[in-house]
DNA sequence: TATATAAATTGGTATAGACAATTGGTAATA
DNA sequence: TATTACCAATTGTCTATACCAATTTATATA
């Protein structure tokens, strides 16, 4: 706490006068020639910590007017929000269709070789340095890699780190995943085979398939005691995704 | 590009550097001093980029000895890849179109009063508190907060803000927007329209066609010099993009 | 060879000054 | 009266230089 640098304990003392409310969100600090003087230290250490601050988004500097309190929902939210399991599967069903829809006419041959491993995998035929469920992220990501863009890589990836993150999300999964085993590898060779016809059409009604098969399971699972929250934001929305489900 | 703060510009040329494998994970960076005399400023702005480097969790300084890269894989990725205009913009258009058709058989009346009010805005119809812009975005976020799933929300606010946050992307959108304005208010009414009439179909094609147009008029703007590079690689995926268009 | 010491290197801080963007007030104008 | 143009004060930005403290490296010594 002593030998930490200078900058870092003007910051943590603007962080404590923010905290406490002497600077609420989104009021103006003193200028850094007021700071310096204030903390019996140079405008330079003002500014480090300043631009320390502004990087992990508590502050926003404007030149020639000065440094603002960023409220909480002001900053760029770094985690993800709290998603249920059924939000999530609809979510990843819309975008993973269309992520596999848009590889197909593109992906390579390698890649479908590397899909090819991962499904042996995940149905055991072959062992490899990953888990099963690894493989199964390898998978969708691979999907995701084969279209080129590095923005639908980002959300399925995404998508694929908020399942892990929640330990609820997952535990769900995992009771609906281990009933479905012979399921799971049947889609995933369905989508495999599209892809591999370069079929578009056939890749996003297969990544349908599989998720929307994985939204039914959730449903089956929801009829369950532990499960009560689920069914009632699932029954809710049942209906809307069937009929979206249908119109495409 | 111009208007932003030294120390980002200096901050952005050391990631570069890193990412493109001359500076690995865990090696030194060169000194302060050095740097700054390489980069033809000041040690002070090296200093405050390394900072900022720092408190994003992607350098480590130690006093006295230097500063060290960070491994990708120790931190959790919290920010955004580097993405170009046409990825982003893909990627938009798929994921917001399915948004837009799954927000549209149960959009509320007070969220379309809502939609209204922000094409209001940016026609210039109406003042608000928020730039034209701004309402662009509240716009196509509004949307996604109808679909009443949060993974959507975050997905498309991701995108949005993967937008505002490289200089140069935003750059292009505004060359392109603004000469299109028009067209964007068009385009935003047929949205709006399909989804006051609850139709799934008609709300996926109008967001669809919204992105299409934008993609095509980046492919104009890649005709002119500066963007050489954007058109490289847009040519390459346009017959792709085009073609999954026609499947849907 | 091992260890202690000195020198060079490197990050940290201070000071002073010039510059550029923003803001707010004031005067000129319609 | 309301609006516009302009000017000056404030504020963040950047540079240059100097010195300090921690670390590393080289050197001398036992």
């Amino acid at each position: 706490m002593a030998d930490q640098r200078l900058y870092h304990k003007i910051a943590n003392q603007i962080l404590e006068l923010i905290d406490s409310g002497v600077f609420p969100p989104g009021s103006r600090l003193p200028g850094e020639r007021d700071l310096a003087e204030k903390f019996g230290v140079s405008r330079v250490s003002v500014r480090e910590a300043e631009i320390a601050l502004q990087a992990q988004g508590r502050l926003e500097i404007k030149v020639g007017s000065g440094a603002y309190v960023l409220d909480g929902s002001d900053r760029p939210h770094n985690g993800f929000p709290k998603v249920g399991p059924f939000e999530l599967t609809e979510a990843r069903a819309l975008f993973e269709a269309e992520s596999a829809a848009l590889a197909a006419p593109i992906i390579t041959d390698e890649a479908i070789a590397e899909l090819e491993g991962y499904i042996d995998i995940m149905s055991g035929k072959k062992k490899g340095d990953i888990t099963p469920d690894e493989a199964d992220a390898a998978f969708h990501n691979a999907i995701a890699r084969s279209t080129n863009n590095q923005a639908i890589m980002f959300v399925v990836e995404s998508m694929w780190e908020m399942r892990t993150e929640a330990a609820q999300l997952q535990k769900v999964y995992r009771n609906v995943c281990d009933k479905d085993t012979s399921h799971r590898e049947d889609e995933h060779q369905a989508i495999l085979d599209a892809l591999i016809n370069r079929d578009s059409v056939e890749a996003r009604k297969a990544m349908r398939a599989h998720f929307t098969r994985m939204i039914e399971a959730l449903l089956q699972a929801s009829e369950e005691e532990a499960y009560q929250e689920v069914k009632r934001k699932a029954s809710e929305s049942r209906s809307r995704f069937l009929l979206t489900k249908q119109i495409s």
